[in-house]
DNA sequence: TATGAATGAGGTTTCATTCAT
DNA sequence: AATGAATGAAACCTCATTCAT
């Protein structure tokens, strides 16, 4: 499912490679993609060369970490799909627990820098394509099943999530952590079917949000 | 009403100075607040020496523009108020003209740089209070008019503006400018008196989003 | 003896701080305290990120410099001392050989920009205060000898030192290297036992001229 | 006497010039002659226009202060001279009352850039080569009274001057200024007839020490 | 292979000097 | 003539990336 750029790794190298990439996955979900090298490579325990063994350039870091979130994100989903069938719950119990998403909104939406070079790179397609597919797949149900208001579309989604993530993500300390469940549920209250007024604009494309290589309609 | 940090400037001075100001604050809105200096000077027309004479370093300069944008959004403020005397409807409208309020968000509760520099400046207290008992003001009369659900406080809708603006503002180019409006609504739905779910966590209270020099008690 | 700061360093690394450090301190001494750092990365063969990597800013490489170059002092004392009994005549060697004593000159009385530096910082007494117990050592036996008048102090022969190094550092190029001899000797003949006049003032006390961590009386 | 270069000024140009000059030979005195112009047009009450309207470029005020002083320096040695024909004692006095000497031996001893700027301009001789005859003639008359040891010449007593006198200068204030006459008690020690050491050397001619437009030998 | 040292380009800031008011 | 604003070159320092051990 990946493009796999790294087939096969001695133990040790793959430890490291994975300590990198998760050192990264928090840093740049915490502070953003310009935190300094030196310092991932610090927190990760490993020397800034091996960091640059494993990525050759900040990019290509920010690049590993997008495409595995990605997948984290899409295996979350089936996990919660796994024993929830009501599609609106599953979107909710998908916003509970926003951790991955919140990685993914600061690497997609959120960052010009990662959008570009995500926007660059078609082997990202795939993971990303197989993402959207399926949070459009739930929409849909829901609005089908009359939960979801039916003038949101996959994209107002995905800016919604990622405003609000990245929202809660900035609030000082002591108030961040017992926040997000609260403004999750003042924009569940807005999305939820029966909603009285009509919104102005009209449904972004998820493509538009994210980047554009928009997969050839099938 | 200003701290009125520059009692009488030359005009080629005053000139000089308000397009630095404009740029920087269009600039920090747009990009955040760590743009080169060098950039932004020449983006103003001047050369950096100018910028440097009249803010001595980056943390004044974000200073004044958060100190002018707090104003220009009391004013905003000011003006609606004027033929709307409907609490929901100015807060409606104010959300709609999102200009200055995402410049104040940006450099409040979405910048921990920006935070952290008004925080240790009291000079700051007079324009951040104003705008937060404004705020308020509408808040309580919205909710007693019975238009506003009454279990959100100030300090949520501190954080839900910020949080939304916040994304809009990284939006792709084209799909940017027209949105704010759909997401507003979204919200304002979720904000509506009536609505049926019941909200995890506490209300925020304003000075723990914002920063912390809480008026004295008077 | 070091305060090592440094515990270990790789063979090339090591090579390239003694470079800076050796540069440093012939351009202080020469020059002063305010040569550009890319000159003395330039001069010691090193780009100035190396410069900057091993001493984090101007200070801590004065700082560095002038511990260094207390501890050399103290070892020429001491090598002086094996041959040389007499106290008169180890001052006057001492004074002789000038190197290190001025360049210790020029970072301790003779800049107030290092004196701070070294006054705010603890570490750097013991380096110091060794120095002065051999100094006042030397002293009190040269005047128990009768060679040394008794109405000067270790004070007033850091100032002399200090001045008089600081004279001859500046003298036009040809006059330099062969001067100090001759006016060492002038000096040394004031302070000789027998002199007829009587000194104005009082004696200083070491820790006025040079910094103020007075050794906890014993 | 002087190169005249001002010939005739309005009163508060006259003013505002001598404001000027005052305060930067207090400043270059008191801290060397790399203080900002910006600092020195402030100290002096006047903008910075104005004093390089007066002077183009730091070197020349740099000049001015010299001849000026050296001027001063010499009208000083008038005045000893009106009431003291003993030379011993007039060197003694001049020697107490440091002040003007101080700025001279900033200015031509003890700054190489000053001393570069006034030896690349001939117009300066005249007054540098009547303070040199005068203190020439002062120290063959001590000499010749047998009040100073003859083996030191009058470039040597410039090099001892500036040595002292520079030293005092940097001491920590509280020292400063009751100090001098300490110093140069010892030196007249050093310097009185009847000393035994034989001085090592050879005597420094004046121009060695001071700059090189060695008077054609009349 | 892993490490951390070295490099230098780029951003920040200061200040000598020029120029508009 | 006096003022203080504007300029830009040069100094300081940081950090992405390359390279020696």
């Amino acid at each position: 499912m990946t493009t796999d750029p790294t087939p096969r790794l001695r133990a040790d190298a793959r430890r490291n490679r994975d300590r990198i990439i998760n050192t990264a996955r928090t840093v740049f979900t915490e502070r953003g993609t310009e935190v300094p090298m030196e310092e991932i490579a610090r927190e990760a325990g490993v020397g800034v060369g091996t960091l640059y063994r494993r990525f050759p350039d900040r990019d290509s870091l920010i690049r590993e970490v997008a495409v595995e979130s990605f997948e984290r994100l899409i295996a979350d989903i089936r996990e919660i799909t796994e024993h929830q069938s009501d599609a609106w719950q599953t979107i909710t119990e998908l916003l509970d627990r926003a951790t991955d998403l919140r990685t993914v909104a600061r690497l997609t939406v959120l960052s010009p820098r990662a959008r570009e070079i995500l926007a660059a790179d078609p082997t990202f397609d795939t993971a990303h394509n197989e993402f959207m597919r399926t949070l459009d797949g739930l929409i849909k149900r829901a609005q089908a099943d009359g939960t979801m208001r039916s003038d949101v579309s996959t994209g107002d989604l995905g800016v919604i999530i990622a405003m609000l993530l990245q929202g809660v993500q900035v609030l000082p300390d002591p108030v961040r952590d017992m926040m997000p469940g609260r403004y999750i549920g003042l924009l569940l209250d807005g999305l939820r079917a029966g909603s009285t007024s009509e919104l102005p604009g009209r449904a972004v494309r998820a493509e538009e949000v994210i980047f554009r290589h928009p997969e050839p309609e099938e």
